[in-house]
DNA sequence: ACAGCCCTGACACCACCCTGGTAAGGTTCG
DNA sequence: CGAACCTTACCAGGGTGGTGTCAGGGCTGT
């Protein structure tokens, strides 16, 4: 049989059994259950937790991170609000020249776009 | 004028000074700086703090998340390593019917499938 | 039925993030 | 010059995440 218990399989991957539930938790890597609610690791699982590994690793992640961006894909919404934020003046330096415009002159632009806005708390 | 200086933009902006220093350190508003090295915040930078706030508290963010996002469209690759693990096996049950197929059946479908990748192991 | 697993839940510890505060030093302006 | 602001760099305290471990209770195979 190719199913193997949390503590075989945290063996076979490297992870604790602790940390097994605790991915788990985060959604990351679920298990089928036995009918009496053991869970039941397979090749699928056993590869997924493998691989979540190797990321963390390569890209220096933590899980946390991994359920931020399960979280990410799950709620499209925060996505876009996000995309909207990142996409309003890019933080400049990523779009244009960084010394080639002087600050005064890229400032005043965006001074005069939104000029509107301020005024509204100016008395604060 | 239109450029307030940190503890200004702090005010209205409801942040601290502080928070705008590690909000910048953080890569998510950075302002232009006087010759002296003092920030300069414009009303794009403002209007940038303000919409952060209310980002964080729409969707219950915290700006190291925020900041996790900003990496991800920084490093294309990292996203690309996230969409691949996420795509294999969506950890099931957002795919089809939770209970409706059997767990076994499902299971012996995985199993075949990578069948040869256990065999390697099956000493341990 | 007994040993050996598994389950959930809780407590505990350590490290790190977030945020504030302070110190030592430059800038600006009256 | 002096007051009031800015800068960076550091330390500190509370909160949280990652991990271990234990207790109480159920399952499983000999």
């Amino acid at each position: 049989m190719a199913t193997l218990t949390i503590h075989e399989a945290a063996q076979t991957t490297g992870w604790s059994a602790r940390m097994l539930r605790y991915i788990e938790q985060l959604g990351l890597v679920e298990s089928p259950r036995s009918t009496a609610g053991y869970r039941l690791y397979g090749p699928a699982q056993l590869q997924r937790l493998r691989t979540l590994r190797e990321l963390l690793e390569t890209h220096g992640l933590e899980l946390g991170d991994v359920g931020f961006a399960l979280r990410l894909r799950r709620e499209p919404e925060l996505t876009a609000a996000l995309d909207a934020w990142f996409e309003a003046v890019p933080t400049r330096a990523a779009s244009g020249a960084p010394a080639d415009v002087p600050d005064a002159d890229w400032l005043t632009f965006e001074q005069d776009k939104h000029q509107s806005l301020l005024t509204t708390r100016s008395s604060a």
